[in-house]
RNA sequence: GCACUCAUAGCUCAGCUGGAUAGAGCAUCGGUUUGCGGUACCGAAGGUCACAGGUUCGAAUCCUGUUGGGUGUACCA
């Protein structure tokens, strides 16, 4: 339900009928509830306009509001505060109809683009480590809100397997790797030190780690097999990261570093041809306004760098996939690298003017003591590493163990553990860093997974000793409690639209927190199963409280959080 | 040096592109129950929104400066 945009033009039409002209009429949340649901606070910018007293004004607005409906009452208030008070009438009207809706009253875009999202991006020399973390579930949550808001999203994942490490890593696996045993790559990371050391050991395997670098790029069959091997298992380890976090991901979403490698070339040529190269100490630049240093596009010894490899991404995707949007969820200290790639590809006529060039940037994950989070030792902490820790630890927290199954337990434990890990850096402003706190992420108390999947168990818990057919009737408001939940709930879509804006998932979480403690308040205060409760008061709360577990469902779908029945 | 970014309660964070008395959770103190899952709910206390100016009817929010942190600054990605 689009309510602002429905109270916008209610406003829009008051202002009209009382001879009032105006643009950028807002409608904000109250910011108390004795200030009502909704307000308008355009009028005292107005009343500065036409040099009159705003609460006149008000008063003449008020008079030519339509309340027919979805308006209870309206009320100027302060310095010429105009407040707004919905109706319990439409309230449940609007809350009733959506009670089985799968999409919970949430439309469609009217009008769909395509997005392309760039996202998680690992490097294929090492294992995923805990920096990938944010990029992966920021940019898969992203995509599927633009996905569930109607948008034609296409996941790309920008994975790092070209460049001159490779040339060392093969000619390690070769050697290891006679009898076609691949067991040594479980580990990539001591894989890599391993073949570093060789490296620096023995100057014949460096020569040759050198040869190979030059021979996969020449396309020698023999180099191109090994490479592709090495791939191959590196991102197996990616897919079980991907497959544990519930992220979307899959080999058709990969275009890699090197499937841009042929393109390079003529990214220089069209650069060359727009006239916006400059020779600069024996490199390839492009110089742009307010910018000290220049762009190097190709160095003095003819290699390429990422900011060409990106070129060649953006006039692929713009015109290739054809995206209207093309968002780069990536750490915020790359900012003045994309800032810089997207003024040249635009410049450049690579990308079309109308084409929105979006650096979706996030804060560094910090240890407790506000530095960079590492192991003990200072080495990187693998994913996958941290991910089977959340869930050793969902487990352990899980009361009455006895209660289920080896199986329930797992699933329990995944459940709880990988939505812990993904909700506690979703629910923090993607731009600042975090803290990672164990102890946080997994209470039951405050904006936590945990939470919302403990409200949402106690739902379902309620919602069993029901027949389902049985629950038929409409949401009936009877109280403030009840107004406030049933509001909230309406509010979705206002929120994911605002969300999708912004690509901002904390502002679905914090909605969610919201939507939780109004029901858990709700439920406090107004029993359902209780005896003594009218038949109808029942099936209205029931419902109520059914149309709570499904924002619930909902949000944390998109957020790839699940949730379970019994918690 | 230059550029970007951040600074809100003891701690962790919100604050919706200027609005009314700056909000949550944790921790602290106190309360609620013959309980539909109390891992809940209610309340108290806790703030010079880093500092100083400016714009405005109105500033945590916009502008300038200062201080203090973080980050980035031409042949890595």
């Amino acid at each position: 339900m689009k309510i602002k945009l429905k109270l916008t033009r209610i406003i829009e039409n008051a202002l009209k009928d009382a001879d009032i002209k105006a643009d950028d009429i807002v409608i904000s949340d109250a910011t108390k509830p004795e200030f009502g649901d909704y307000q308008f606070n355009g009028v005292m910018k107005l009343a500065k306009i036409l040099k009159q007293n705003p609460r006149q004004i008000a008063t003449r607005v008020i008079e030519h509001i339509d309340t027919t409906g979805i308006i209870k009452k309206v009320e100027v208030a302060g310095p010429g505060f105009i407040n707004i008070w919905l109706d319990n009438g439409w309230l449940s009207a609007q809350a009733t109809a959506i009670v089985n809706d799968d999409r919970v009253g949430v439309g469609y875009f009217s009008s769909n683009q395509k997005v392309v999202i760039d996202y998680s991006g690992p490097n294929m020399a090492k294992q995923m480590h805990v920096g990938h973390l944010r990029s992966t579930i920021i940019g898969d949550t992203l995509a599927n809100l633009l996905e569930f808001l109607g948008d034609e999203v296409i996941r790309q994942n920008h994975i790092g397997d070209w460049g001159t490490q490779f040339g060392m890593l093969i000619a390690y696996l070769e050697e290891r790797d006679t009898d076609g045993n691949t067991q040594e790559l479980k580990d990539l990371e001591q894989f890599y030190k391993d073949a570093k050391v060789r490296f620096d050991q023995s100057q014949e395997f460096a020569n040759k780690a050198r040869e190979y670098v030059v021979k996969i790029q020449s396309g020698d069959r023999h180099c191109l097999r090994l490479w592709q091997s090495f791939i191959d298992a590196s991102l197996g380890h990616c897919e079980e990261v991907y497959s544990k976090l519930g992220v979307k991901l899959t080999r058709d979403d990969v275009r890699a570093e090197s499937f841009y490698n042929p393109q390079l070339p003529k990214v220089i040529q069209t650069l060359e041809k727009q006239g916006l190269l400059t020779l600069s100490d024996g490199a390839k630049c492009v110089f742009l306004e307010d910018w000290d240093t220049p762009v190097i596009v190709q160095k003095g010894d003819g290699g390429y760098l990422y900011a060409t490899t990106d070129l060649a991404g953006l006039e692929f995707r713009a015109k290739e996939l054809k995206a209207n949007r093309i968002c780069y969820v990536v750490d915020a200290r790359q900012g003045q690298h994309f800032k810089q790639v997207f003024a040249i590809a635009k410049q450049a006529n690579m990308v079309n003017e109308s084409v929105k060039l979006e650096h979706i940037g996030f804060g560094t994950m910090m240890d407790k003591g506000g530095k960079p989070f590492k192991t003990r030792d200072g080495g990187v902490i693998k994913l996958i590493d941290l991910l089977d820790e959340a869930v050793v630890r969902a487990k352990a927290s899980i009361k009455e163990r006895d209660a289920y199954s080896q199986e329930e337990l797992d699933n329990i434990a995944n459940v709880v553990g990988i939505g812990a890990v993904k909700y506690a850096d979703l629910s923090i402003n993607r731009e600042s860093n975090y803290i990672f706190s164990w102890d946080k992420m997994l209470s039951f108390e405050g904006n936590t997974s945990l939470y919302m999947q403990y409200a949402y168990a106690r739902i379902q818990s309620i919602l069993r000793k029901y027949n389902q057919e049985e629950i038929k009737g409409d949401i009936i408001i009877s109280d403030e409690t009840e107004h406030r939940l049933a509001l909230m709930i309406l509010k979705f879509e206002d929120t994911l639209i605002k969300a999708s804006i912004d690509a901002t998932p904390h502002t679905i979480t914090s909605y969610l927190y919201d939507v939780v403690t109004l029901f858990m308040k709700f439920y406090e205060s107004n029993p359902i199963l209780k005896g003594g409760i009218e038949e109808e008061i029942k099936i209205s709360r029931l419902q109520l409280a059914k149309l709570t577990a499904s924002v619930i469902k909902k949000s944390l779908d998109i957020l790839g959080i699940r949730v379970v029945d019994k918690i």
